[in-house]
DNA sequence: TCAAAACGATAACATTTGTTAATAAGTCAC
DNA sequence: GTGACTTATTAACAAATGTTATCGTTTTGA
């Protein structure tokens, strides 16, 4: 059952419907008495992980909004976004060891539990059967990832917009537009245009 | 050890460079001792995989090109190449046994060796061990889609075709420029005029 | 070998997005 | 409250790509 919990804890990021959201959720309530965490309360744009370092926490959203973000060239660009009762951390380095591609911070002000890699080890010592759960929450991630590449290459700006709008109306209602913008693709200008064309 | 070939049977595709593709090939080459295979000759534009059919098999390069598309609004869009030496499958539908999103299928006429799902399944069974290798398999591919992601979204379909010029002159020399288009995103009149212009 | 198909270049025009700038409304911190 | 900052809209123009079509050339497959 532990094995699950933490493939939630890792995976459960991305674009999820209400039903896996709630299943995810208890699944890391009975984890939070598993592996020892802190409490964190910060406000918005706070950098939790700024690019370059290395990842050694996880952060569970106990309320408030968080954003994956890169930059390039200048140009500030958002890969996902997470709420409350998801959990975040910039994977490919968290597992490695390495500086981290992407930063992540606060889009509103948040309420987080903070669990350490060092205590997660841990607790995945003490539980062998935990190669299964690895294995899950890699493919999982993978399965996110893959996704969000389809999404991106499939889809106009104006169409991936509009799907946004159909399936996660509750997004574009909550995050900041030029935040969306650069999920989508695009410049904050073209996104109003969009919006402003219907 | 064969846990690591298993991880590069199904891990070793993308881009990569010369030396990963030697280590990789190396280890192909000792896993094609353990599971049985069936060789299989097939011309150009052979559909292996057809979008929407279960992937039962795992398709290793003895020559050849392949590449993995799928239709949009009528639009054929290439995800990925593979070349000889490199292993391919429809992954998401390897493992979860649903309809595959993505067809494979040959540019030019391949010799190829296909593993069958059950054998691979039946060698695992056989090594215990094998849980580290499903996460590493898992692990790889997410790395991979990650990088493919990230590449699509930071860069302009010119940056990315120069880059491609650059890294992978090879790719571009010998894939058909309209499937180079697809890949990068872009309409083969689009591709024709950013060679034309440099 | 030869007809059909595939491929790539180019042109003309439409559409979309980027860029820069001005403006107005909203929010935050003090 | 108030000034500074943030955010969203709109406009005008530039740049890039899409769309459709034509035209040689090459390749394919029978």
């Amino acid at each position: 059952m532990q094995i699950i919990n933490y493939a939630y804890l890792c995976c459960c990021n991305g674009n999820i419907n209400q039903k896996k959201r709630r299943s995810a959720q208890k699944m890391l309530q009975k984890l939070q008495q598993l592996i020892p965490f802190e409490e964190r309360a910060v406000g918005r744009r706070v950098v939790l992980l700024p690019a370059g370092k290395v990842a050694d926490s996880v952060f569970y959203i106990q309320s408030g909004l968080l954003r994956e973000s890169f930059v390039e060239d200048g140009k500030d660009i958002t890969v996902q976004f997470f709420f409350e009762g998801q959990a975040v951390a910039s994977i490919e380095s968290f597992w490695n060891g390495k500086p981290s591609e992407v930063a992540i911070e606060t889009v509103e002000p948040s309420v987080l539990k903070v669990f350490k890699k060092a205590d997660i080890q841990a607790y995945l010592e003490q539980h062998p059967e935990s190669g299964i759960t690895i294995a899950q929450f890699a493919y999982s991630r993978m399965i996110n990832y893959y996704h969000l590449f389809l999404s991106r290459i499939k889809d106009s700006p104006e169409k991936r917009y509009k799907l946004l709008l159909e399936e996660y109306p509750e997004m574009v209602a909550r995050i900041p537009q030029h935040y969306l913008a650069s999920y989508l693709g695009i410049t904050p200008v073209s996104l109003s245009r969009i919006r402003s064309r219907k």
